[in-house]
DNA sequence: GAAATTGTTCGAAAATAATCGAACAATAAA
DNA sequence: TTTATTGTTCGATTATTTTCGAACAATTTC
Protein backbone atom coordinates (compact mmCIF):
# COMPACT_ATOMS: atom_id res chain seq x y z
CA UNK A 1 0.00 0.00 0.00
CA UNK A 2 1.60 3.20 -0.90
CA UNK A 3 2.34 4.76 2.91
CA UNK A 4 1.01 7.95 3.42
CA UNK A 5 4.03 10.08 1.67
CA UNK A 6 4.15 12.25 4.52
CA UNK A 7 6.85 14.65 2.65
CA UNK A 8 9.84 14.48 2.18
CA UNK A 9 11.23 17.02 4.42
CA UNK A 10 13.11 19.09 2.79
CA UNK A 11 11.02 20.96 0.76
CA UNK A 12 7.95 21.70 2.96
CA UNK A 13 4.36 23.47 1.81
CA UNK A 14 3.86 26.68 2.04
CA UNK A 15 0.73 28.46 1.20
CA UNK A 16 0.37 30.52 -1.64
CA UNK A 17 -0.12 34.30 -1.51
CA UNK A 18 -4.13 34.25 -2.63
CA UNK A 19 -4.50 31.80 -0.02
CA UNK A 20 -3.67 33.72 2.68
CA UNK A 21 -5.81 34.59 5.66
CA UNK A 22 -5.66 37.52 8.02
CA UNK A 23 -6.92 35.45 11.37
CA UNK A 24 -4.03 33.11 10.76
CA UNK A 25 -0.93 35.63 10.08
CA UNK A 26 -2.62 37.76 13.32
CA UNK A 27 -2.96 34.14 15.39
CA UNK A 28 0.56 33.52 14.33
CA UNK A 29 1.93 37.18 15.19
CA UNK A 30 -0.17 37.16 18.31
CA UNK A 31 2.34 35.04 20.54
CA UNK A 32 5.95 37.53 21.97
CA UNK A 33 8.30 34.13 20.53
CA UNK A 34 6.92 34.07 16.75
CA UNK A 35 6.68 38.17 17.31
CA UNK A 36 10.15 38.36 17.76
CA UNK A 37 11.25 35.75 15.52
CA UNK A 38 9.66 37.47 12.89
CA UNK A 39 11.07 40.78 13.92
CA UNK A 40 14.50 39.52 13.19
CA UNK A 41 13.87 38.26 10.14
CA UNK A 42 13.13 42.08 8.74
CA UNK A 43 17.11 42.68 8.71
CA UNK A 44 16.87 39.57 5.71
CA UNK A 45 16.67 35.68 6.18
CA UNK A 46 18.12 33.72 8.81
CA UNK A 47 19.68 30.78 9.05
CA UNK A 48 17.48 28.26 11.75
CA UNK A 49 20.43 28.10 13.45
CA UNK A 50 21.09 31.63 14.05
CA UNK A 51 17.60 32.52 14.76
CA UNK A 52 17.91 32.69 18.64
CA UNK A 53 14.73 32.60 20.83
CA UNK A 54 14.68 35.06 24.13
CA UNK A 55 14.30 31.70 26.13
CA UNK A 56 17.56 29.71 25.31
CA UNK A 57 16.05 26.72 26.99
CA UNK A 58 13.10 26.23 24.50
CA UNK A 59 13.28 22.35 23.02
CA UNK A 60 14.47 22.30 19.33
CA UNK A 61 11.27 20.27 18.70
CA UNK A 62 9.53 23.78 20.01
CA UNK A 63 11.48 25.70 18.17
CA UNK A 64 10.41 24.27 14.71
CA UNK A 65 6.93 24.16 15.92
CA UNK A 66 7.02 28.15 16.38
CA UNK A 67 8.55 28.58 12.61
CA UNK A 68 5.49 25.72 11.56
CA UNK A 69 2.99 28.00 12.94
CA UNK A 70 4.43 30.86 11.37
CA UNK A 71 4.93 29.39 8.02
CA UNK A 72 1.73 27.69 7.46
CA UNK A 73 -0.15 30.79 7.92
CA UNK A 74 2.12 32.12 5.27
CA UNK A 75 4.49 34.84 7.00
CA UNK A 76 7.75 32.78 7.02
CA UNK A 77 9.64 30.65 4.31
CA UNK A 78 11.42 27.61 5.48
CA UNK A 79 13.83 26.40 3.12
CA UNK A 80 16.41 23.73 2.72
CA UNK A 81 20.30 25.39 2.89
CA UNK A 82 23.35 22.98 3.49
CA UNK A 83 22.54 20.96 6.16
CA UNK A 84 19.99 23.26 8.06
CA UNK A 85 17.41 25.91 6.93
CA UNK A 86 16.78 29.34 6.03
CA UNK A 87 14.53 31.40 7.24
CA UNK A 88 12.68 34.64 5.36
CA UNK A 89 10.03 36.83 5.87
CA UNK A 90 7.20 36.71 3.30
CA UNK A 91 7.38 40.35 3.23
CA UNK A 92 5.97 40.91 -0.87
CA UNK A 93 3.25 38.68 -0.10
CA UNK A 94 2.14 40.09 3.02
CA UNK A 95 2.35 43.63 1.81
CA UNK A 96 0.33 42.67 -1.06
CA UNK A 97 -2.43 40.94 0.81
CA UNK A 98 -2.33 43.37 3.84
CA UNK A 99 -0.99 46.15 2.87
CA UNK A 100 0.61 48.58 6.12
CA UNK A 101 -0.26 45.47 8.44
CA UNK A 102 3.09 44.51 8.91
CA UNK A 103 4.80 47.79 9.17
CA UNK A 104 2.04 48.31 11.62
CA UNK A 105 3.03 45.21 14.03
CA UNK A 106 7.02 45.71 13.31
CA UNK A 107 6.65 49.86 14.38
CA UNK A 108 4.86 49.13 17.40
CA UNK A 109 6.81 45.32 17.94
CA UNK A 110 8.48 46.14 21.15
CA UNK A 111 12.54 46.25 20.45
CA UNK A 112 14.13 43.40 19.63
CA UNK A 113 17.35 44.16 21.39
CA UNK A 114 19.84 41.42 20.47
CA UNK A 115 19.18 42.74 16.95
CA UNK A 116 22.67 44.08 17.49
CA UNK A 117 25.44 40.87 15.92
CA UNK A 118 28.27 42.06 18.14
CA UNK B 1 -15.24 37.98 55.94
CA UNK B 2 -15.09 40.28 53.16
CA UNK B 3 -15.92 38.39 50.50
CA UNK B 4 -14.23 38.49 47.34
CA UNK B 5 -15.56 41.40 46.18
CA UNK B 6 -15.79 40.28 42.56
CA UNK B 7 -16.97 43.38 40.82
CA UNK B 8 -20.63 45.30 41.42
CA UNK B 9 -21.11 44.32 37.29
CA UNK B 10 -21.90 47.32 35.83
CA UNK B 11 -18.70 49.48 35.16
CA UNK B 12 -16.04 46.60 34.31
CA UNK B 13 -12.40 46.87 34.32
CA UNK B 14 -10.39 48.14 31.00
CA UNK B 15 -7.13 48.22 30.67
CA UNK B 16 -5.34 51.70 30.54
CA UNK B 17 -3.84 52.77 27.19
CA UNK B 18 -0.25 52.85 28.66
CA UNK B 19 -0.95 49.17 29.38
CA UNK B 20 -2.09 47.65 25.81
CA UNK B 21 0.06 44.76 24.37
CA UNK B 22 0.42 44.50 20.78
CA UNK B 23 0.86 40.57 21.12
CA UNK B 24 -2.44 40.75 23.36
CA UNK B 25 -4.13 42.82 20.60
CA UNK B 26 -3.06 40.95 17.43
CA UNK B 27 -4.69 37.38 19.82
CA UNK B 28 -8.24 39.20 20.29
CA UNK B 29 -8.53 40.24 16.35
CA UNK B 30 -7.25 36.58 15.40
CA UNK B 31 -10.66 35.24 15.96
CA UNK B 32 -12.97 35.67 13.22
CA UNK B 33 -16.18 36.54 15.23
CA UNK B 34 -14.16 38.97 17.17
CA UNK B 35 -12.52 40.41 14.04
CA UNK B 36 -16.27 40.64 12.39
CA UNK B 37 -16.98 42.01 15.88
CA UNK B 38 -14.71 44.82 15.55
CA UNK B 39 -15.66 45.66 11.94
CA UNK B 40 -19.17 46.21 13.17
CA UNK B 41 -18.07 48.87 15.91
CA UNK B 42 -16.00 50.76 13.15
CA UNK B 43 -19.47 52.69 12.21
CA UNK B 44 -19.75 53.74 16.11
CA UNK B 45 -20.85 52.57 19.26
CA UNK B 46 -23.62 49.69 18.97
CA UNK B 47 -25.66 48.08 21.68
CA UNK B 48 -24.59 44.65 22.29
CA UNK B 49 -28.33 43.37 21.98
CA UNK B 50 -28.00 45.14 18.40
CA UNK B 51 -24.24 43.17 17.85
CA UNK B 52 -25.08 40.23 15.91
CA UNK B 53 -22.77 37.44 15.81
CA UNK B 54 -22.15 35.75 12.33
CA UNK B 55 -23.46 32.36 14.01
CA UNK B 56 -26.90 32.73 15.37
CA UNK B 57 -26.63 30.08 17.30
CA UNK B 58 -24.07 30.93 20.13
CA UNK B 59 -25.43 30.87 23.38
CA UNK B 60 -25.55 34.59 25.14
CA UNK B 61 -22.61 33.46 27.68
CA UNK B 62 -20.11 33.05 24.83
CA UNK B 63 -20.86 35.99 23.39
CA UNK B 64 -20.28 37.81 26.72
CA UNK B 65 -17.06 36.20 26.43
CA UNK B 66 -16.04 37.41 22.66
CA UNK B 67 -16.93 40.97 23.98
CA UNK B 68 -14.58 39.97 27.19
CA UNK B 69 -11.19 38.95 25.75
CA UNK B 70 -12.06 42.22 23.22
CA UNK B 71 -12.10 44.40 26.17
CA UNK B 72 -9.26 43.16 28.45
CA UNK B 73 -6.70 43.08 24.85
CA UNK B 74 -7.95 47.41 25.12
CA UNK B 75 -9.53 47.01 21.85
CA UNK B 76 -13.32 47.75 22.57
CA UNK B 77 -14.97 49.46 25.78
CA UNK B 78 -17.91 47.87 27.27
CA UNK B 79 -20.17 50.24 29.24
CA UNK B 80 -23.54 50.46 30.92
CA UNK B 81 -26.38 51.54 29.07
CA UNK B 82 -29.99 51.21 30.26
CA UNK B 83 -30.83 48.07 31.19
CA UNK B 84 -28.06 46.41 28.48
CA UNK B 85 -24.58 47.93 27.63
CA UNK B 86 -23.21 49.74 24.81
CA UNK B 87 -20.08 48.51 22.89
CA UNK B 88 -17.42 50.75 21.43
CA UNK B 89 -14.19 50.62 19.71
CA UNK B 90 -11.03 52.16 21.20
CA UNK B 91 -9.92 53.72 18.23
CA UNK B 92 -8.12 56.39 19.72
CA UNK B 93 -6.10 54.41 22.57
CA UNK B 94 -5.26 52.20 19.40
CA UNK B 95 -4.07 54.70 17.17
CA UNK B 96 -2.22 55.96 19.65
CA UNK B 97 -0.21 53.14 20.19
CA UNK B 98 -0.20 51.08 17.37
CA UNK B 99 -0.57 53.85 14.89
CA UNK B 100 -1.53 52.07 11.27
CA UNK B 101 -2.71 49.12 12.97
CA UNK B 102 -6.19 49.30 13.18
CA UNK B 103 -6.97 50.54 9.52
CA UNK B 104 -4.71 48.24 8.07
CA UNK B 105 -6.39 45.10 9.43
CA UNK B 106 -9.96 46.63 8.97
CA UNK B 107 -8.92 47.21 5.16
CA UNK B 108 -7.96 44.23 5.08
CA UNK B 109 -10.43 42.11 6.42
CA UNK B 110 -13.32 40.27 5.12
CA UNK B 111 -16.14 42.64 4.00
CA UNK B 112 -18.50 42.71 6.70
CA UNK B 113 -21.70 42.27 4.95
CA UNK B 114 -24.63 42.82 6.98
CA UNK B 115 -23.23 46.43 7.45
CA UNK B 116 -26.46 46.97 5.71
CA UNK B 117 -29.12 47.69 8.41
CA UNK B 118 -31.86 47.31 6.09
C1' DG C 1 -42.88 45.74 44.57
C1' DA C 2 -43.14 41.92 40.87
C1' DA C 3 -42.01 40.51 36.44
C1' DA C 4 -39.41 40.93 32.30
C1' DT C 5 -35.09 42.10 29.92
C1' DT C 6 -30.27 42.10 29.33
C1' DG C 7 -25.91 40.53 30.10
C1' DT C 8 -22.14 38.95 33.46
C1' DT C 9 -20.01 35.27 36.23
C1' DC C 10 -19.25 30.63 37.60
C1' DG C 11 -18.10 25.78 36.97
C1' DA C 12 -17.68 21.98 33.96
C1' DA C 13 -16.82 19.90 29.48
C1' DA C 14 -14.80 19.97 24.97
C1' DA C 15 -11.62 21.67 21.65
C1' DT C 16 -7.00 23.86 20.58
C1' DA C 17 -2.45 24.86 21.27
C1' DA C 18 2.19 24.49 23.42
C1' DT C 19 5.75 21.73 24.95
C1' DC C 20 8.85 17.99 25.34
C1' DG C 21 11.77 13.79 24.25
C1' DA C 22 12.62 10.22 21.10
C1' DA C 23 12.93 8.71 16.51
C1' DC C 24 13.88 9.76 11.99
C1' DA C 25 15.69 12.16 7.56
C1' DA C 26 18.98 14.85 5.05
C1' DT C 27 23.17 16.78 4.30
C1' DA C 28 28.00 17.59 5.33
C1' DA C 29 32.44 16.24 7.16
C1' DA C 30 35.73 12.90 8.51
C1' DT D 1 30.95 4.96 4.53
C1' DT D 2 30.73 6.22 9.04
C1' DT D 3 29.89 9.96 12.07
C1' DA D 4 28.28 14.50 13.27
C1' DT D 5 25.08 18.24 12.65
C1' DT D 6 20.72 20.21 11.94
C1' DG D 7 16.01 20.23 12.11
C1' DT D 8 11.36 17.85 11.25
C1' DT D 9 7.78 14.62 12.76
C1' DC D 10 5.40 11.69 16.04
C1' DG D 11 3.02 10.67 20.31
C1' DA D 12 2.07 11.99 24.83
C1' DT D 13 1.33 15.52 28.29
C1' DT D 14 0.05 19.80 29.92
C1' DA D 15 -1.86 24.35 29.48
C1' DT D 16 -4.96 27.51 27.45
C1' DT D 17 -9.21 28.69 25.14
C1' DT D 18 -13.83 28.03 23.83
C1' DT D 19 -18.30 26.83 24.75
C1' DC D 20 -22.35 25.93 27.30
C1' DG D 21 -26.14 26.18 30.88
C1' DA D 22 -27.41 27.74 35.28
C1' DA D 23 -27.29 31.24 38.65
C1' DC D 24 -27.10 35.90 39.65
C1' DA D 25 -27.21 41.18 39.21
C1' DA D 26 -28.92 45.54 37.44
C1' DT D 27 -32.37 48.08 35.33
C1' DT D 28 -36.65 48.95 33.34
C1' DT D 29 -41.53 48.08 32.88
C1' DC D 30 -45.91 46.80 34.78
Amino acid sequence: MSEDIPFPVGELPHPARADLVLAQVLFALSDPARLAIVAQLVAGPVDMARCQLQDPSIAKSTKSHLMRVLREAGVIRNDPKGRGRTLSLRRDDLDSRFPGLLDAILSSAPPNDSTDLT
